[in-house]
DNA sequence: AACCCCAATTGGTACGTACTTAAATGGATA
DNA sequence: TATCCATTTAAGTACGTACCAATTGGGGTT
């Protein structure tokens, strides 16, 4: 297995092809309507009942139900907002429906600061692949992103097609899977340089996002600085509190 | 269950207390240590193996351990980011080392304009106890929090010392108790009176937060609008990708 | 030494059972 | 009519078994 490609096919699990079929039904039903018991789900879909308490988790987790014991469970009101993933930037765009693109600003080699040797837990000095690119939605500009790699874990990377998706390059190419990532979110005001890029007035409010992802095993893979312009972006999410 | 075992355990489930035990466990590991396999951590714990996964499932959610299948557990890498969940002000700025606080602004009540009665799911003109503090972290002022709820769920709250947790006072005289929010980030520049309030030069940067939020029923029970001050306050978040 | 293959290990999926706790229901009672 | 309480129903917890899938490491081959 080690030679081929990690082909993450393979057969969907019982649990997530419910999940799916019931996140299909629930869009066809109104606000706090009952689902099937537990016990029903699992005659109705010949699977156990812990297969249907799987699924249900799942959908509980991403806000699409709620479940009250000795009462049901119920399809949980709609809300603007989804549950904070970790996306790109293509991604993120469509998915509100707009079309990513992109203007390579800066590529090129640079030695890692102390900053991004510590994010990227690397030596200072380590060479890194530096990338600013401003990210266009539907061809306007909507921020100035900052990526920083490790140079010797992305060879070639440089010359490729650097316009689109940066995560599906690392994938295709790389092996590389960005799986978790550590974010801090504050406002800031735009510099000179920063401010023309974004074609917006100097010294404007900015969301600025630093980002460091993480492989399955933990390795930072990636450091980003995004700098959004305010007046077409925010950030929108859904926060849960525990039990107690 | 044997019938000798004592029953003063409490309501803690199982799976609950084990997480606790491990996360206090895994304080003490390094990153990337190895947790004993599942199998090992139900026998020494006296549980089933389901049991174990489910209290393992809690820490991998948390992003205290990372699990890979044919491998075993290990500790995740320590980053200073926790996962997000719902916080008031007070829980969040003690869980930063700080000491919180308030000074109530305004408080009273006034009708529903057309955007506060959708987010609170009344009609328009809808009486709404409207509330607005300074908060403080260490006597310092840290944001403007602007919070509205249905005036008739809350009778004699305006009444009440609210310079503390709006939270813990909503549980403890209302029973009313947030599960889950909404919110949108954005960036802004503070205007005459919110610069006033902070203490800070009139168009500075500030971070808004509004946030909607739901009891367990997905009824929504308060509607808040945060001005943080962007120079003493960051959102810092880990967020996931699924398994694609 | 390098490579490949197989077996053991380990987490992932799925099933079953049994019981507990909380909410809703409906009938008896004041 | 209104209240109380026992019953029923539902999700929550916990155990056990079995097998699947991915990783790892050892042993044999090249």
């Amino acid at each position: 297995m080690s030679s081929g490609t990690p082909r993450t096919g393979g057969p969907v699990p019982k649990y997530e092809r419910l999940r799916r079929a019931l996140a299909a039904a629930i869009g066809a039903l109104g606000d706090d309507a009952a689902l099937p018991t537990e016990r029903e789900l699992a005659v109705q879909h010949g699977v156990s009942r812990a297969t249907v308490r799987q699924a249900l988790e799942a959908l509980e987790a991403a806000g699409l139900v709620y479940r009250v014991q000795g009462a049901g469970t119920y399809v949980a009101p709609r809300t603007v907002a989804k549950t904070l993933s970790l996306t790109s930037f293509s991604e993120d765009m469509r998915a509100k429906g707009l079309t990513p693109g992109s203007r390579v600003v800066v590529v090129g080699e640079a030695a890692a600061d102390h900053d991004e040797a510590a994010d990227l837990a690397v030596g200072t000095g380590t060479p890194l692949l530096r990338l600013v690119r401003v990210r266009l939605a539907d061809s306007a500009p909507m921020c100035v992103e900052t990526s920083r790699l490790v140079a010797a874990r992305v060879p070639g990377l440089a010359a490729m097609d650097l316009t689109g998706s940066l995560y599906a390059l690392l994938a295709e190419h790389f092996e590389i899977r960005p799986r978790r990532a550590d974010q801090a979110v504050r406002s800031v005001v735009t510099g000179e340089e920063q401010s023309a890029l974004l074609g917006i007035a100097s010294r404007s409010p900015a969301l600025r996002v630093d980002r460091v992802s993480y492989d399955e095993r933990g390795a930072p893979v990636e450091s980003t600085t995004s700098l959004y312009r305010a007046d077409r972006y925010e950030i929108r999410f859904a926060v849960h509190r525990e039990a107690p």
